[in-house]
RNA sequence: GGGCGCUUAGCUCAGUUGGUUAGAGCGACUCGUUUACACCGAGUAGGCCGGGGGUUCGAAUCCCUCAGCGCCCACCA
């Protein structure tokens, strides 16, 4: 008898990951229905549940999604192992405005344009692409290893998602907490669409400030082609230097178009610290200014269209883009004697769509709404309560801070892919009604004609959701045994988009929180701590990590010295470390079978104080790896087993082990037989021992090299093996 | 404007309720290729744990303060 050939030869990943993979899934061992059938866990054991967080199809996988999987992966190994019944469920998302962003951007490569095409055209063509997407990413997160159970995976777009998400907007317009009202929303020029106050981001820009005479006063703007319509003049009611004017008071003012009759408004948002203390308002095109409107029932007009351009208001400059208008105007109120000065120093910050950096236009939309205070209100209490633990704690506080300081949610945006909202809109008199079968004819309000809302929800809106519809609330087994599921584990960006509303509308809809836990991991980043993008060509593909040095070493890479929420610094060098520390273990494999060979390894004979001294310490190395296990640390638990397995076996235990095993020059032989038996048997413990605990993080190399040893006291993988100390 | 962090070896970072000589990876230097592995081994150098103050028998760890860096939220007439 001996070693198996390839113990010969370094370890090669890329032979054998694919296979292993396969061998797993074919197990059925990810579908914790055939781990009961099979023994492998009972009925009545704890569950363990993961909803994977749904990556979107709409690309291939980036360093985050390897993050996310390996420790998905690790904490559903570890309960697989630990005989609990072990649920990881995988999902792709639509990504509704995300992928219709990127979709667009294709098209715009090919000359073409969504605007130039029907919705039917561009939703199935967006959907054939998604598809794509879709079985790419899965072959990608098959070859990171994770050992989700495929035969339950959703796509946020199935039947039964959207059956859920449309019973809980039905709910919401029930109990009052959902309104369609005209709102000012954040309206993207270029992608025609508005979206929520999450999605505009904002920059520093420095532009010119105009101080235009208007009637008495003197106010100030950076935005002079919005001023056309300006009627009404706001001041605080404390100021003392405009004292003289009362609210209600009328103006004769010489104003863009002749003369016009402004109003005095006094209002606590004029801030007397501010320039003069004075401003004109646009409630249309500023969302502060139209909670003014509304707080004194003011007019309104609209004087820039969707497309960013003026409108008849404008007069001569009607039609014009912004930029083009803007310094016109500024020349004609200078004609007019109006401009008094320009401050061309003037910093300030302006809101912008995330995705092409266009800037925002405020507009006024009718727009369906949810009512988040009492949602937000019972969510924070949960996770006060500690219903729902966050970790970190700095995250905590974090969410909190949100829900505390929330407002309204617009979920209507104006894409064509995404879940339709279903709702028909009055023609005549604009009302809306929610309407999920599709049964109303005519405006409950006014009688008139309806039409079918041509908006999407939010796609956070029925992501929000997918905890439980991915477990088939209400009535589906699964719902039963996994809900709440057990860990909710995703990156820090996604705490207000995703991880807040999951436990806002999980526990309006279901009366449960959606997960016990949630684990928030920080972003990767290339080496240098630099963000990784396209434009700065520092992109890490795992995919290719993964076939270089083994996807093994990429977990460890991901995993070790990256504690919860930090931020993670992904250096290939320390990918290199790991993928030597597979070569280490093989090794240290080739090494102990080669002098247990032959030897029946059917039962344990330790006898040695020093060899019971080791087996001691192998065993705290356990006690130590499951309880950082336990407290999420994964970090530590990686590297514990990484320094034990090569400074504590193979330096020390393999190096002392060589003079027991050959000592052939010894008269005391029988002394001798007795100890290089224990130390057999202590070895082959330890081999066994550390590819159990390291099986969760290098799933890969471990369980190849436990199914090339001839006795393991168990049969069966290593995927479903026993954890040492459960 | 509000909130949250970070500052530890040359570089990138760990360090779990305060406890003996502060750790890892990479890098540097010296030595070593005798039968697990050169994707290796043995060893060395390198840190007033950002500055200052305080609590304590004891502080990288807790408190205050200063400096630098970063992230998030809100918003600007």
């Amino acid at each position: 008898m001996s070693i198996p050939e390839k113990f010969l030869k370094p370890y090669d990943p890329q032979a054998v990951e694919s296979d292993l993979y396969k061998l797993w899934q074919e197990s059925g061992y990810f579908n914790p229905d055939k781990c009961i059938e099979n023994g492998v866990c009972k009925t009545d054991a704890e569950p363990f549940s993961i909803i994977m967080p749904p990556p979107n199809a709409n690309g291939s996988l980036h360093a985050g999604h390897a993050l996310f999987v390996t420790l998905q992966d690790i904490m559903t190994r570890f309960a697989r192992m630990q005989g609990k019944r072990t649920l990881w469920l995988p999902g792709a998302d639509h990504a509704g405005f995300e992928t219709q962003v990127v979709y667009e951007k294709k098209l715009a490569k090919e000359g073409r344009s969504r605007f130039q095409m029907t919705r039917e055209e561009l939703y199935k063509e967006i959907w054939d692409f998604t598809q794509e997407n879709k079985s790419f990413m899965e072959g990608q997160i098959r070859q990171l290893g994770a050992s989700c159970d495929w035969s339950r995976e959703l796509f946020t777009l199935d039947d039964r998602v959207i059956k859920t998400v449309y019973g809980t907007f039905e709910q919401l317009a029930k109990d009052d907490l959902l309104y369609r009202g005209l709102r000012s929303i954040n309206w993207c020029p270029k992608h025609q669409t508005g979206l929520s106050n999450l999605e505009v981001d904002y920059q520093e820009r420095k532009d010119p400030f105009y101080y235009i005479k208007y009637g008495p006063f003197t106010i100030g703007t950076a935005r002079p082609e919005t001023k056309f319509g300006d009627k009404y003049i706001v001041m605080h009611p404390d100021d003392k230097r405009y004292g003289e004017y009362k609210h209600g008071d009328s103006v004769e003012v010489d104003w863009l178009n002749g003369k016009i009759t402004a109003t005095i408004i006094k209002d606590e948002a004029g801030d007397p610290e501010i320039g003069s203390g004075v401003m004109t308002i646009t409630p249309w095109h500023s969302a502060i200014d139209w909670e003014i409107a509304q707080r004194h029932n003011l007019d309104y007009e609209q004087i820039i269209d969707e497309r960013g351009k003026l409108l008849d208001i404008a007069g001569e400059f009607a039609g014009m883009p912004i930029t083009e208008a803007r310094p016109k105007i500024v020349e004609k109120l200078d004609k007019m004697g109006l401009l008094i000065k320009t401050d061309e120093s003037y910093e300030h910050s302006v809101p912008v769509c995330y995705k092409c950096s266009r800037e925002i236009e405020p507009q006024l939309k009718e727009q369906w709404f949810v009512k988040t205070q009492p949602l937000a209100d019972k969510a924070k209490e949960a996770i006060e309560s500690d219903k729902i633990k966050i970790i970190t704690d700095e995250q905590k506080k974090v969410a909190l801070h949100w829900l505390e300081n929330i407002e309204d949610w617009n979920i209507s945006r104006q894409i064509t892919w995404g879940i339709p909202i279903p709702a028909k809109i009055c023609t005549e008199c604009k009302h809306g009604e929610v309407d999920i079968d599709d049964k109303i004819t005519e405006c409950p309000k006014c009688g008139g004609k309806v039409e079918q809302d041509p908006d999407t929800f939010d796609t956070w809106f029925s992501s929000g959701q997918w905890p439980f519809t991915t477990l088939g609330y209400p009535n589906n087994d699964d719902f039963k045994t996994y809900y709440p599921t057990s860990i909710m584990e995703t990156g820090r960006d996604l705490v207000f988009f995703w991880v807040s509303r999951m436990i806002m509308l999980g526990l309006y809809r279901t009366g449960e929180v959606p997960f016990k836990t949630v684990f928030f991991h920080g972003m990767v980043n290339d080496a240098k701590g630099k963000k990784m993008s396209k434009s700065k060509g520092n992109v890490i593909n795992p995919l290719d990590i993964s076939e270089q040095y083994g996807t093994d070493a990429l977990r460890m890479g991901l995993i070790v010295g990256n504690a919860p929420g930090s931020d993670l610094n992904l250096d290939i060098q320390k990918i290199n470390a790991y993928k030597k520390f597979s070569n280490k273990l093989w090794n240290i494999t080739r090494f102990i079978l080669t002098e247990t060979n032959g030897v029946d390894l059917s039962k344990t004979a330790i006898t040695t104080d020093t060899d019971k001294q080791i087996i001691d310490n192998l065993n705290a190395i356990v006690e130590q790896v499951t309880k950082e296990l336990n407290n999420y640390q994964y970090h530590l638990a990686a590297d514990r087993i990484y320094h034990y397995a090569w400074h504590e076996l193979a330096d020390k235990i393999l190096e002392e082990s060589k003079s027991i095993l050959h000592s052939s020059t010894s008269s005391e032989q029988e002394v001798d037989k007795t100890a290089k038996l224990s130390r057999q048997y202590t070895l082959y413990t330890i081999l066994t021992t550390t590819l159990k605990l390291l099986h969760p993080f290098m799933p890969f190399i471990t369980e190849e090299i436990w199914r090339s040893l001839p006795e393991k006291n168990e049969e069966g993988m290593l995927m479903v093996a026993k954890w040492p100390n459960s």
